[in-house]
DNA sequence: GCGTGATCATAA
DNA sequence: TTATGATCACGC
């Protein structure tokens, strides 16, 4: 089952709130799909499973999720102590210089545009189907949040651009990292800033510190 | 392999 | 306990 993309913010917010308080069995009993015992081999289950619920559309094309109203859907899982217990993916870390210049032309900020969080109890000791799904969060990053986020952002790329991207560390960057992003360890990708042209790293991606999405979610 | 959805697992 | 580095699943 699926259903059908949300035609306004509205929509998708009242579509949102239905699930505040319920558990995850409930959602996928309403999806007509089994709750898997454990998140091992089903890491991305439950964000899949929101977005047919909520209408999402943007599949896995490097867009926002629902493309008509700019807004990228997230779930965010809550530890026993109320603060988010994993960073969040944001995106594939580009490595094409034409990539590494501008912040408002970059997938980062397209993808951090608005985004409408949904909080879920993550805690190891909670059977995922009994998991209780939040209050749903619509967030737009307020100017300062944007400026460190831009800040991060300039300082990993420009060390990209300098052909300098295996020197970069998860450690780096205030509220934004580059970690690995790839089905394992041995994975390649060209990195076409090197001097030899035909260098190959490890594919990376961009993630929000739960330092971060935490000042998010309990700011709203 | 790329980009999406993420969480796992172990070193520190 | 936490964060880094690694990994799982899927469509194309």
């Amino acid at each position: 089952m699926k259903y059908q993309a949300p035609a306004n913010k509205q929509e998708l917010m009242q579509r949102a709130n239905t699930l505040t308080g319920t558990t995850v069995q409930q959602l996928a009993n309403k999806m007509e799909v089994d709750v898997p015992e454990s998140l091992v081999h089903a890491k991305g289950w439950f964000g899949n499973l929101l977005e047919q619920y909520l209408g999402a559309e943007a599949a896995s094309a490097p867009e926002p999720d629902f493309i008509n109203l700019g807004i990228e859907l997230k779930t965010i899982p809550i530890a026993e102590n109320g603060k988010p217990k994993e960073s969040t993916y944001i995106c594939v870390a580009q490595l094409e210089p034409a990539a590494l210049s501008s912040w408002e032309d970059s997938l980062v900020k397209h993808k951090l545009t608005e985004v409408l969080w949904i909080p879920f109890e993550a805690s190891k000791t909670i059977p995922v189907a009994l998991r209780r799904i939040g209050s749903p969060i619509l967030w737009k990053p307020d100017f300062e949040q944007e400026r460190q986020l831009k800040n991060d952002w300039q300082e990993l790329c420009d060390l990209i651009a300098l052909g300098d991207v295996d020197k970069i560390s998860s450690s780096m960057g205030t509220y934004l990292q580059m970690r690995p992003k790839a089905a394992n360890a041995s994975s390649l990708t060209i990195d076409k800033n090197q001097p030899g042209s035909n260098a190959l790293t490890l594919p990376r991606g961009f993630y929000l510190r739960p330092s971060f999405t935490h000042s998010i979610i309990s700011s709203n």
